[in-house]
This record gives C-alpha cells, sequence and structure tokens, in this order.
RNA sequence: CGCGGGGUGGAGCAGUUCGGUAGCUCGCCGGGCUCAUAACCCGGAGGUCGUAGGUUCAAAUCCUGCCUCCGCAA
C-alpha cells in the first residue's frame, strides 16, 4: 500500500517516523504550510515536514487539500491516507480522491471529545479514562466508523504534554496493529452512537485564566489541562503569572487563616505555597512563570514577593 | 523595525528616580539546642551587580552600543 501522510506537530512527526522505521511505504507527505513562529517570526516548517525531509519523501504543504493539492498527490499515487493532527478538515473530493479513502488517528475514545483539542478537555473535564481512536474519515468532524480504539487511564497529575505524549505512542502501537488490514480490509468497523458525542474545541486564552472561586479541583483540572498550550494563568498587581503546575491541598488547614483569607491569596504553609480558592478549597502551587522571567518553583517566588506584603491574584 | 518586562553570590528578589564600593528571604558549610521538626539559635564561605565603551574624584545606580532570557500580540 502506497501510504500519503498527513500531520502537521510534533506528535504527527513522532507518528510518521515511527511508521516509516516500521517498514511502511509512505509515498508522500502532507503538511500545513510553513508559518512563523515566536517572537522572532521565523518562518519555521512544521515537525513533520523535518522528518519528511530527512526520509527523503516527498513533501506536499498545503493548508487544505484544493484541487491543486489533489493533483499534485497523483505525482505519488498513494492509495491510502493516514491523519494524523494534520490540522484541516478534508473536504468530499479530497475523501473520494484516494482509491483507499482517509483513516484518521484521533486522540480521543470517540465519540467522546470531537474535535480540535480532546487531549486538553479530557483533563480539563476530570475525566477517569481517555484513549486513542483510529477512525474511516468522512465529511463530518470525527464522525466515521471507529476501526479501532486503545483506552488509557488519565494518571493523577497527568498534565496534556504527559498525556499527549502517552497518547502519541499509544497511537503508533495502534496504527502499527492495524497496518495488516491497510491492504487486506478492515476486520472491524463500527458506527458512531451520535448520542453519545461530546465536543472539544480548541481552547483559547481567555478559558485559560484561573477563577479563584472555583474549587481547587477544577482549578487544578485546569492547570493540568492547559500545560503546555495556552497555559493557564492569572495575573498579580496586573501582571500576567502562569500557573504551569498545582495541585488540591487536602489535608485540612485549620480555620485560624482560613475565614481572613480572601480568594486569591497566597500564603505559606510547612513550606508549601497555598492558594485559596472558591468553596474553602485550597490550591497548593508548585510552578509559576511571572511575566518576563523564566519558570520557578513557587517557592521561589513567594520568598522574592513576601518583602511587599500580601500576594492576592485577580 | 508589533507592544512590553528582565539579566545583582547556588535560588527568588530589593537597591537604580535623588551616583559614594551590596541588602532581604532561602539554600549551602560548621557548631548548638530539642524526643522531634520543611522549627529555633550562633558562626562561615560565596558577588569584577550580562557585556563593551563613555561621563565622573567616585557607577549596580547616568549615557551609548551589543549579547541574552521572557510575557503579550500575531
Amino acid at each position: 500500500m502506497r501510504i500519503l501522510f498527513a500531520g502537521t506537530p510534533m506528535n504527527a512527526a513522532q507518528t510518521l517516523e515511527a511508521l516509516i522505521s516500521s517498514g511502511l511505504d509512505v509515498v508522500g507527505v502532507l503538511t500545513r504550510e510553513d508559518a512563523q513562529i515566536g517572537r522572532k517570526k521565523t518562518i519555521t516548517q512544521s515537525a513533520v515536514a523535518d522528518v519528511a525531509e530527512k526520509h527523503g519523501i516527498r513533501t506536499f504543504k498545503h493548508n487544505q487539500v484544493d484541487q491543486q493539492a489533489l493533483t499534485e498527490f497523483e505525482t505519488v499515487a498513494p492509495d491510502i491516507g493516514i491523519v494524523v493532527a494534520y490540522g484541516a478538515i478534508l473536504n468530499s473530493s479530497a475523501l473520494s480522491a484516494l482509491t483507499h479513502g482517509w483513516i484518521n488517528l484521533h486522540y480521543s475514545l470517540l465519540p467522546q471529545l470531537r474535535g480540535a483539542a480532546p487531549v486538553q478537555h479530557a483533563i480539563l473535564q476530570g475525566l477517569p479514562t481517555t484513549g486513542v481512536t483510529i477512525f474511516q474519515l468522512d465529511e463530518g468532524m470525527d464522525t466515521g466508523d471507529i476501526l479501532m480504539q486503545v483506552p488509557t487511564e488519565i494518571q493523577p497529575a497527568e498534565n496534556s504534554a504527559n498525556l499527549l505524549a502517552r497518547l502519541t505512542q499509544l497511537g503508533i502501537s495502534a496504527l502499527l496493529e492495524l497496518a495488516p488490514q491497510l491492504a487486506a480490509g478492515f476486520e472491524s468497523r463500527t458506527k458512531q452512537n451520535y448520542e453519545n458525542a461530546t465536543f472539544a474545541p480548541k481552547l483559547n486564552r481567555a478559558q485559560a485564566r484561573i477563577d479563584w472561586r472555583n474549587s481547587a479541583h477544577s482549578i487544578e483540572n485546569l492547570v493540568n489541562a492547559m500545560n503546555p498550550e495556552p497555559m493557564s494563568w492569572t495575573t498579580h498587581l496586573a501582571e500576567p503569572v502562569r500557573i504551569l503546575s498545582g495541585r488540591q491541598f487536602a489535608s485540612g488547614i485549620s480555620s485560624e487563616s482560613d475565614e481572613s483569607l480572601q480568594v486569591g491569596q497566597c500564603f505559606m504553609h510547612q513550606g508549601r505555597v497555598l492558594t485559596k480558592c472558591g468553596e474553602n478549597t485550597l490550591l497548593e502551587l508548585l510552578d509559576i512563570q511571572p511575566s518576563g522571567k523564566q519558570p520557578m518553583a513557587a517557592t521561589d517566588w513567594f520568598r522574592g514577593k513576601q518583602s511587599k506584603g500580601q500576594v492576592i491574584f485577580e
């Protein structure tokens, strides 16, 4: 089978690398166009493009699969497309262009968490379990028939970066397991139960802002979900402060301080930096990053702040 | 030339407005106290204040160039 691989970010690149080294015949790679990255606006190609280049595989850079892209594909005559976080929806003419169609690796247990940010939403919603799904692409958004599914439990304190790394490996082994069926035909094919569908739209920075009136538990989920992108944040003296990691502080702290504290206020307790949250709960801050600074331990940050009196997040 | 913040002993910060050879909270090393402690007490090491140059009797502090890290926006 002549495979056309479509993907863009790092995890897709790792997947591509694994497919290639397992001997699959990747004849072409589709990825998003080079884009400006960072403050310096350096034009950078995608991680997937790097891998394709390294292996000398023909690379097509398009932000959508239009007629021109389809024409270019003909030069490598692919039979089937494998999509892993490509970053665009394929229209019907693209879907029907390849004789065996396209399959997609999605990082959730469909029909749960359809959409662009399944990993973050799994953590944000505090799900006990998520996983990977390989399905046949159709015109809907993650609505196609399921070919294979592998579940995994979300670990305590796991953030999106960690979970994505694990799901990437799970996805790779699932794809390799499914590889023999690419040509032979898929053994199982299950329709999704649309009634149970939930959605995971891309998260923005506004959603990543911490509302300290929420419970420490839900804030912990938010913090873990938003790391590394877009990263949860709050403000101190009107300056943004990113919260990289934190966890609910369980052991009940005596009423001594509770009453006098206001929501969002930080204080030291047994060598930990705690912040008062809603519903009378406390969040232990672990790693944070003030604007203009490197990431640092919350205790270090607090040490430097203490001379200026109370520390209260807005 | 998108906007903005920072680079001070191992860490996080203060000091820079109004120049006069460096401070705080920790860490580290040594000693002490305690049944005990992320507790407390005593002592100690460690900094050419990012870099190059300028102004000055004197610069971490003023001026100029450069390097570098980062937040926001894209």
